[in-house]
DNA sequence: CCTTTCTCTGACCATTTTTTCAGGGGATCG
DNA sequence: CGATCCCCTGAAAAAATGGTCAGAGAAAGG
């Protein structure tokens, strides 16, 4: 994805506008911002939806959301900094085969899904161990209400319920499926969908 | 500043209007999602911004702010860059009995085990399936070169190959036992141990 | 030179969104 | 009962915001 300057800088525009605002700006803003017409932020915006670096809905009042975020990198890094883990390579769980040996350092932020959108639930039971989620595991949760099939998703049931389970949309119904032989999948007419599951935690005690 | 019962209900329907969409709703979405009319919200709006719980200008399209937010006790603003989660309570995997209701949060840094002699490693290979440690989770691993029995050690073998197992001190020898039947157990005389798993990540697709 | 890309414009229209106006009904309390 | 809240309505005005159209200049590169 390859933004001209112009891009960039409304990019850059967007985000410090959210951070003040706490709303997206209206064309309009931005172009007096950049003392140019309406008209050319429009078209950058296209430019720039076309290339995935935002999202904008027809005719969808300040509702521009930066879907890639060009300074992010340092930016992070500052507050997360502690969080930094050397990552010394891979390991064969099977059989010994590769050595220690890579040294790259990763931070928490690039493994850990983390955004606004996110929360963790503690699992209870083992209803997901085919998943291998075991009890006790945290899932970072990912807040939305709509998920695809084979998605892990918290749902609401009719009863107020939530639970854990691989969603599936089947005819003039929902499955949700736990990923254990002992117990049978849920159908149900109505359903709401919390978040799906985005990663997992696990500590070892 | 006490809010009648349908303010609240609307105080909390934008909390989670925004948690899902990132911009506030105009007043037709609320006016939908509470199957009323766009007037009544818009006193209701007009009510919650004289008590002080919300802030919206003039003519200023999705641009309600929520100043005071009843359900969380005093954390406003904070926690955005830092790896602060909120943890919305525990999920019952099995059968669905438990709602999603407390509030608190977390940090990573609680949650996961951090420190000087901590680092991670991915993980190649299926031998730890048992243990619900998968290919492509990373565990992470606290330095040490002595372990306890039953405790899933990073072990260095003979040939200076790297693995991930159970360990086990026997007479005379030590067993490294992998958690998938298909893989036997493996026997040494010498071992160097690197560390012990305390942690294990996973993100998901 | 020609073509392409990037940047830009004014004028105008379409749609969304907020706001006002002019009410109605029900519940509670003194 | 009368006064006061609370909750609600349809219709229409008034902004605001987003989108389209038909162009234009300037720079870069073949």
């Amino acid at each position: 994805m390859f933004l001209t300057k112009k891009q960039l800088e409304i990019l850059r525009f967007l985000r410090s506008f959210r951070n003040e605002h706490a709303v997206s700006p209206t064309l309009d803003e931005i172009a007096e911002s950049f003392s140019v017409s309406r008209v050319t932020i429009f078209e950058h915006l296209k430019k720039l939806e076309e290339k995935g670096a935002i999202r904008k809905r027809k005719a969808y009042a300040r509702g521009i959301e930066i879907l890639h975020d060009p300074d992010l990198p340092e930016e992070r890094g500052k507050s997360v900094e502690t969080l930094e883990f050397p990552v010394l390579g891979r390991i064969r769980a099977g059989s010994p085969l590769e050595a220690i040996e890579d040294r790259e350092t990763i931070t928490l932020s690039e493994l850990i899904p983390h955004g606004q959108n996110n929360y963790l639930l503690r699992v209870v039971g083992d209803s997901m161990i085919e998943d291998h989620i075991q009890d006790g595991d945290f899932v970072i949760v990912e807040k939305r209400s709509v998920a695809n099939n084979g998605e892990m998703v918290v749902g609401i049931l009719e009863d107020n319920e939530a639970t854990l389970k691989r969603f599936f949309r089947e005819k003039g119904r929902f499955r949700l499926q736990p990923s254990n032989p002992n117990y049978p999948p849920i159908y149900t007419k109505t359903l709401e969908i919390r978040g799906v599951v985005v990663g997992v935690i696990r500590q070892i005690r």
